[in-house]
DNA sequence: ACACAAAGTTCGCGTC
DNA sequence: GACGCGAACTTTGTGT
């Protein structure tokens, strides 16, 4: 009932209600998430560094290498050392 | 037991774990989200104009606040104390 | 000339030296719009509330829009089309 | 002249003209800093990777070296194999 | 491939 | 002086 211009106003609130409590429920892992985060930080954990190491195994091997790679290519052409100047300091172009 | 570095590698793992697993929930629910918005649009919504509807009823009550606010903040600039004087006692020509 | 990597190296730092510039100077103005909220709060004003006033001063017209999309928004709910009925004709019950 | 309250409704306003001027200059100078981005980009350049090398070069030797470290000893407790894992298969703990 | 929108990160601020 | 809060900026993902 109740349709307006051809369209289920009934079947469009469910839509927007169904989405809704979806989000609900995102943010309310989100706050775990950050409460875990402060929870690591707590026992004295660097935030930062784990949200590094997450990301890392999140993203695929093969496009991490070529972001690095490319990273290189331009740090050379700029005649900086690589990213971990550190211990490489034997090879320049 | 297992440190490495100085630190519980066991209990870093254990943190790890649960964010990645936090995090596989909240990508679940995203998924959940675009489906049904998905879905709506098979129906033949117009899934941007639904976006556009929730977003206005998130940020609804947000705004009325903010125009309560501008009543208050229209007052400080007038130099005359909300209704609540708790801690401004502090301007000066 | 000076090619590293298949990349022109001074094409790149050229990039990048103007990047860094502009930077300097995006810095510069905010360090003297920071500088303006202290003179301010050095004269007795609320710095918070100024922001705020700013902010609404920002916000004002932006929301005027929202509030023309907003009545578009629940025309095309209601399924009637807006005044420029252009390409939504495509909702179907 | 217009005092209200106890202050000065024109010096309110002068130092809020002078932030809003101020705060549209950097406004310009960040659509700058886009277009440039733009440019580089329609030469062919990663902006993504330029972006990397900026922060780079603006972050602190000592602050960069010591983040790798520490990620390294979260790797190795991970049983991770270090960030760049191509060419540095030589020394482990 | 671009543009918009959402998320994460950082910086400045007030507080304890 | 350190911590937490809040806003601003940057970055990432998504939809067109």
């Amino acid at each position: 009932m109740t349709d307006v211009g051809g369209i289920s106003s009934g079947q469009l609130r469910s839509f927007i209600d169904r989405i809704e409590r979806l989000e609900e429920e995102k943010s309310a892992i989100a706050e775990q998430i950050r409460d875990v985060y402060g929870e690591a930080k707590g026992y004295g954990y660097d935030v930062k560094v784990i949200r590094k190491v997450i990301g890392l195994r999140k993203m695929e091997p093969h496009d991490r290498h070529e972001q690095e790679e490319l990273l290189d290519v331009y740090m050379h052409a700029l005649g900086m050392a690589p990213a971990s100047d550190s211990e490489e300091e034997k090879a320049v172009a």
